[in-house]
DNA sequence: CGGCTCGTTGAGCTGCATCAAGGAAAGTGG
DNA sequence: CCACTTTCCTTGATGCAGCTCAACGAGCCG
């Protein structure tokens, strides 16, 4: 990605944390490999998923003045990230001027997807926010393997995961995991996604299918 | 801001659009007077609203390949921006390599900022997710004056734009705000904001004390 | 004055949380 | 290979925070 800069690669196990709500991040990461939740913790244990991470994305990006992160970064699988240390950016910037763009463009997308779930969270009921996640989170993946016609992948995440994300209980994202079974739309069993009917996915995720085409090509 | 290019200046009046949702948008703004909202609509009416854009903020950095914008962006008050066309972005970066990095910085802020809201409207009561509104738009409005030591502003917003902000009713966000004054902590009457016991927002708002010195200073 | 928009208050309902208990996979150590 | 543990999933009963519906009050503007 940039050439003139020799960017260390860098692995974590799954469970590991890249870098942790509150603490100082020197460097910033690209994912080459693998998932990484951002996640936010509150007094009383419980969390939020922020964002889920796939190839590509870029992490650690100061948000503040200050050099604290105020979110944490746990892989959700083995990750191998390659990292350019904040001091670099500017050396990098002036050389290649693109890639402040590019990276402004990364985040801006981060940005949208943000904005996204607060919509789903804040104004949808429980299965259109579990059908808002699942499908989104399939399309992006399959985004990686383009013309790849699956309907079915791994998703390394736990109903909990999905209830942290979707700011629901895991109880409750069970009972609307079994409604998606039963009504023959989806199917989401240790962590293996099939996806039954995507045109009814669609529909209950509330999604424009017009936009849901976009995506795919 | 940007020295080497004319930068456009343009006014908006309170309640009209600067861009649209679904429409295409050819130029970044940048915000130099007034607030701005960003939101989104469901089909059946009901608003979300994603961020408050305050001078300073920019705006219209396209999230995706696609030149439409996925939410769409409204004043406030009467705004003034100065416009950069999306064109002009790269030539400007090239000769200005740090603009690209600044960029990024600031739509990391806004993404920050954003997964802020994500956390309190997916985890926090109704009460703590008012508090918590209410408390960043006074520190983020009052960091425009350093030093000064107010504690009172006007907050251009209805109830209404509260419960969207916050992904509640207009109903309940009345209710909640009468207990915030009965308990002699917060007066929101007619878009006139007063701190009674700013301890008591902070503790209310479930926001690190700490934490909220580090924004102030 | 009459028609807005916005705020206020009450009554009743419901979607999701909470609490609780048990089952089923997968991992771990002998 | 089998006990044992841990993690994750499943299901039921009960309660409440916040929604819905409804009506009215209060400022504001032409």
């Amino acid at each position: 990605m940039v050439a003139s800069y020799k960017s260390s690669d860098r692995e974590f196990e799954a469970g590991q944390d890249l870098f942790s709500l509150g603490k100082p991040c020197d460097s910033i990461y690209n994912l080459t490999e693998g998932w990484v939740i951002l996640y936010n913790l509150l007094e009383d244990g419980r969390r939020q998923i922020l964002h889920f991470a796939l190839p590509g994305a870029v992490l650690g990006f100061h948000p503040g003045d200050s050099a604290m992160m105020t979110y944490g970064a746990q892989a959700l699988t083995d990750v191998t990230v390659s990292s350019i240390p904040h001091k670099a950016l500017l050396p990098i910037v002036k050389q290649q001027p693109e890639f402040g763009l590019r990276l402004a463009w990364l985040i801006a997308r981060d940005c949208s997807l943000a904005f996204d779930r607060l919509t789903s969270i804040g104004r949808h009921s429980a299965s259109k926010r579990v059908a808002h996640l699942l499908l989104k989170l399939f399309i992006r993946y399959r985004a990686q393997w383009p013309g790849n016609q699956i309907e079915e992948m791994h998703l390394p995440l736990t109903q909990e995961d999905i209830g942290d994300a979707t700011g629901l209980t895991s109880v409750h994202v069970n009972r609307v995991l079994g409604d998606l079974r039963k009504d023959g739309i989806v199917k989401f069993h240790y962590r293996r996604l099939q996806i039954i009917n995507p045109d009814k996915l669609i529909d209950v995720a509330r999604i424009d299918p017009q936009l849901v085409l976009s995506w795919i090509r």
